[in-house]
Parts: structure tokens; C-alpha cells; sequence
DNA sequence: GTGAAAGCGCTAACAA
DNA sequence: TTGTTAGCGCTTTCAC
């Protein structure tokens, strides 16, 4: 286990340039000695050590991808894709979970300038645009998921928020609402305020008069959807459907439907955003709209790996991919069937 | 960015060899030195490099950890656990998704050889015994968690499989229920038999004689509880309650139950482990029993990093922690009450 | 407490 | 096609 390059080379009887060659595949070496030298390190249980041939290349072949929490599936599967398309290109993948704190964050930032990564994908990140723009500006490579980002050396990929918005508030409108309301998530989020964006685009091209007092911020979480869904429902304005920035926040309208006695789907019919696994399991299932997540980590890795690899960066830097609309009992009740609102 | 240690020596004036020092904050060198040496480090935005510093010092600080699947909450909070202990000892974590596929299992054991990490736990790993127990024997460091282990250099984590169960089972006894149904995990599970010896340890207790009827394998997934549901019911022998020994095949249970009108927790009883953050959510939340996860994760890396430092292992090698029944709707009513059985 | 010098194990010029 | 040589950037003896 001990091995290095030149025992290797000795017993095979060439140099340890030639065993480097062998090693990464280069076509500089004779079938014939490739066997051998094979043969040789097959024998000696030859394993190369990755800090020299770091070291000496200049390169990690990994790329790190941080997320702000690991045991959140939405971040999981982005970073399946990631590695499985890394892995592909031969590149390794260290994940690193900031567990919701900038500073740990920072702290994994660091693996760029130490040059432990040769590239790092930021999903959803806590850090400053500037911070991220500096390390841009020392060459490092960085792609962003989950974050509008205005740099054009900074591939980004997302999914398109208003077309499926625009399709899961028009799929309520086709049941017969006119009072939809929405529940947004955090105020300055991207995502948020495009989700937004197609709501209204749909309800404007069914002619509905928009209604202020139907729209709340939430957090993305169960907690924020909870409370912007007991605010909405105190505000006094009538609705009949909500469409929710994400499942994590219908979670909460749920509960807030509980306490209160609205049946769903019935009274209010409820559509989120993500396909979280546990929307199947909820009763009623609940109407919400697949987030590609694996094929936006998967994207993410081959453009940042192109990236790196052509070392120059033309055409467009932002990637949409598509996602579509899951219709389960949440939604799945006509209104034209004569049923009257409950709040009033 | 593209500095060295002996471009901050020279222009803090000292050596290579105190810079380095002042990195490492090694004891010999002056207060005033160091204090130079850290404001020049910081004026040059100096960051040492990672490789070369692994390179010669033959040591990465870095665990590698590799579970079957990073998108199952379990595993997840087990990887958060290991870590931040790691992190409270300068230790980094490369996380490994093998996807539940042995190759790639087998591809990131090989991060050992490579020298890319000092030290490895392996999550309910596939990999034969004898391939781990030739990883020992070559000297790295392995911990194992959620699988049994005959060696005495490999330190293991589990919980009380036994005692919790056995509280689990007394709990739906003393709701009254006599006839208890079982149903187990993959048949080589160590966690799934110490879970029946619970089971049987509280039948016994209270003098229920054992029936072989009421106990069925799953696959600790939904679709193997379903299935072992399906056979228990179409069996005949008469049971008011289930002890499930994982709550993802408890879901099977529920969707079964929903297939056949079986209410819960009128008809049957139901209880599972591992208090997965779906169980809250079900109708009605799950009984279950909380796996500390985290601490186990944590554990297991503080006693890996123990005895790498100590390079000496004395003393137990299986570690044991406690978890905790947690009573939710799924067993909250009591059979004395004089509801009749629903199967016959 | 500090410095000089050697070398960790590999790859990439260059030469043959 | 193969070998020789230098050196990646750091730590660590061993002197002083």
C-alpha cells in the first residue's frame, strides 16, 4: 500500500513518466506496456496519492457544491444531479452543508482559495453579492442555483417560475375560482416574486380584477405559510383557492385549514410548488407543481465543468428548465358544481 | 491570490519555517512574530494550499463518509452529526451518495488508498466484510454504522433495538392489545431481529404466547410493508396492532389499511421507528420511536477521531445509544373500551 | 525562537 | 514511444 510511482516503474521495468501515462490514460504508450505496467500495479495494489498529483498538476478534478441543508430534499436531489454529471466528466464532488449559517458558509468558501476545489456551486447561498463577485474576479470558478445573479461570468440555472405559475393559477380558474389567493415566500426571493408574476399574468388573461388583499409573504417555510394563511383569512377577503410558493408553506395553510375548519378541497383548494415527497402522503394529497431539481444540478455541473474547460464563457449564462404541474385532490374539486365560499 | 508560505516570509521578514509555525499555531514562536506574520498573511490574502500541505504532512484532516442514499432523511441527519463533531476537531467531511449501488460504494473506499482521506464510516454499507476487514488490515481507520461488525479494530454505532422495541410493544399491550403483528426489515438485518427480540421480550413479559403467524418480512421500504401487511391480513390470524420495524414501511402499512377500510387507530394499532419527519404529517401522525440520528453520527466520528490520534483502540468498539417511544394518534386509543376485532 | 535544507509523490517539459 | 529532470508548496528535522 505503500507504493509510490517509481516502485512501480522499477519493477515494470520503465520510467515513472511512462507509469504517469498509463495512470491518466495517455495514448503516448504502447499497448504492450500499458499491459504491463497494468499487470504491475495490479500486483502491487498500486493506489496514486491524490495530494501529489495535485499538487503537482494543479488541479482537484472536484468541484464542491454547498447547500444550506443537507437534510432537505430539495437540496439533495441538486445534488444528485451534480454528481452524477461530475462523476461522468470524472469529476469528484465534495458536498458541503452550510447548515443554514453564512459563516459556515464562508468558511466553505474558503475551499477555493485553498485550491482543495477547482470550481463551487452555491445553491440558494446567505453570502453577499460582492463576496461572491470577488471571488470570481481572483479566477475562481462559481456557479449559482436558487439565486438571481447579475454577473456574466456566473452561470446560474433556475426553472420557469412564471410559465408554471401561470399553468397551476390558470388550472384553478379552470375549476371555477375567481378569488385565488398567493402565498408568496421570502420578499426579496427570485423565485418568489416570478411565482408571483405568473399568477398574475394568468389572472389577468382570464380577466380577474386583481385583489391586494389576496396576496401575504410567508418564509418558505411551514411556519411563515401558516401564519400568512391565518392573516389572509382574517383580512376578511373571500377566496376559494391558494396557490403557495412552495409545499413547505402549504404544510402550514393545511394546518391553518385544520384549526379553522376549511375542508380542502371542497371549501379551498390549495396548489404548491416542489413536489416535496411528503405532499403524496398529506390529506388530501396535495396539487403542486415537480421542480426538476436533479436535471438543474446535473446542468449546473456539465456548464460549470464546460466552463472551466474552455476557460472562456460566451452565449448565455442563464438556464431554464421546465417544469410542470402535478394535479392531485388539493385541486381536484369543481367549484361550477354550486358550492358557496365560507368566508365572507 | 497566487502566493506562497515564502512570499509571506519575505515580506514578514522570518523564514518559511515560521509561517508556517504561525499556520499551525505552533507554541514556538513569539507573540510579536506571530502578530507580524498574521497581519502580512492577511495584507497578501495569502491561503495555504491544500494539496501540498496534505502532500507533506501525509495527513488530509479529512473524513470520508459514505451512505446509500443522501435524500433519506436518515442518513442525512447521521452525516449532519458527524459533520460538526468533526468540524469541533479541525476535521473536514467529504460526504459520499453511493446512490445503493455497491460499485460506487466500493469506487469512494477507494478515497483511502488514494490518501484523500484519513478515515472512513460507512452507513449501512453493501461492501463484503472481507473487503473492509482488508482495508483494516492495510491500516486505514473505518467506523461502521447500521450493520453489525465482527472486528475488533472497527468501532460501531447503534441504538437499544432491544429496549426500545420491548417499550414500544408494552405500550400497545397495555392499550389493551393482545394480538400484536410484527413486521420485520430485510431478513439480515441486524436492526430488524434485535427489534423482533424486543417484541418477543414484551410478548413474553406478559405472558402472550407467541404466534408465527402475525410476524411478515419487508424491505424497509413502503411497497415491502404494504406487501407484509397485505399477507398478514389475507392470513387470517386476527391482530389489533403492528409494530413496523421502520416508519417507511409503516407508509405501506397505512396505504394497505386505506385499500382494505381498516381505520387507524380504531381497527389497528400502529407503531414504527425512526420518527421520520414524515410521520408527523400522516392521518393520524405515527406512532414512532425517535432515532437519535445526529448522535450517532456524531459518536462515530468522536470516537474514529479518538483513536486515529490515539492509534490505539482499547476498550468496547460497539457503542450504544438510547432512543425514545414517541406516542402519537396511530396508537392513542384504548381497546378495554370494548371494540371488537376487525379481521376474523 | 528561528532558519536552512531536504523531500513528500507526482506530472510535464524537454531530450532522446 | 520513452526517460530524465525539475519542481508543484508545504512541513519538518536539524542546526544555531
Amino acid at each position: 500500500m505503500d507504493n509510490k510511482i517509481v516502485d512501480v516503474a522499477r519493477r515494470a521495468g520503465v520510467s515513472p513518466a511512462t507509469v504517469s501515462r498509463v495512470l491518466n490514460d495517455s495514448n503516448l504508450v504502447t499497448e504492450k506496456t500499458k499491459r504491463k505496467v497494468l499487470q504491475v500495479i495490479e500486483e502491487m495494489d498500486y493506489h496514486p496519492h491524490a495530494a501529489a498529483k495535485q499538487l503537482r498538476s494543479q488541479r482537484t478534478m472536484t468541484i464542491g457544491v454547498i447547500v444550506p441543508d443537507i437534510n432537505n430534499s430539495y437540496f439533495a436531489e441538486i445534488i444528485k444531479g451534480v454528481e452524477n454529471m461530475a462523476h461522468a466528466r470524472k469529476y469528484k464532488v465534495i458536498i458541503c452543508d452550510s447548515d443554514n449559517k453564512p459563516e459556515k458558509e464562508k468558511e466553505y468558501l474558503g475551499l477555493l482559495p485553498n485550491r482543495a476545489v477547482d470550481a463551487m456551486i452555491l445553491v440558494a447561498p446567505y453570502a453577499a453579492d460582492e463576496l461572491i463577485f470577488d471571488y470570481i474576479d481572483k479566477g475562481h470558478f462559481i456557479g449559482i442555483i436558487g439565486r438571481p445573479v447579475n454577473h456574466d461570468k456566473i452561470p446560474t440555472v433556475k426553472t420557469n417560475n412564471v410559465k408554471f405559475s401561470d399553468q397551476a393559477v390558470t388550472h384553478l380558474i379552470e375549476l371555477g375560482h375567481r378569488s385565488i389567493a398567493y402565498i408568496a415566500g421570502y420578499a426579496d426571493s427570485l423565485d418568489s416574486y416570478e411565482r408571483m408574476e405568473g399568477y398574475m399574468k394568468a389572472m389577468k388573461e382570464h380577466h380577474i380584477p386583481f385583489a391586494p388583499g389576496l396576496m401575504d409573504n410567508g418564509d418558505f417555510h411551514e411556519q411563515g405559510g401558516y401564519a400568512a394563511m391565518i392573516r389572509l383569512i382574517e383580512r376578511g377577503v373571500p377566496f376559494t383557492a391558494v396557490y403557495v410558493a412552495n409545499d413547505e408553506m402549504a404544510l402550514g395553510v393545511y394546518k391553518a385549514c385544520r384549526e379553522r375548519n376549511i375542508r380542502i378541497p371542497e371549501d379551498l383548494a390549495v396548489v404548491g410548488v416542489d413536489n416535496n415527497r411528503i405532499t403524496k402522503y398529506l390529506s388530501p394529497p396535495l396539487s403542486t407543481v415537480e421542480q426538476p431539481k436533479y436535471a438543474m444540478g446535473a446542468l449546473m455541473a456539465e456548464k460549470l465543468i464546460d466552463i472551466m474547460n474552455d476557460n472562456e464563457f460566451q452565449g448565455t449564462r442563464e438556464f431554464v428548465i421546465d417544469s410542470k404541474l402535478i394535479i392531485r385532490e388539493s385541486s381536484d374539486y369543481d367549484r361550477r358544481n354550486g358550492n358557496s365560499l365560507r368566508f365572507s
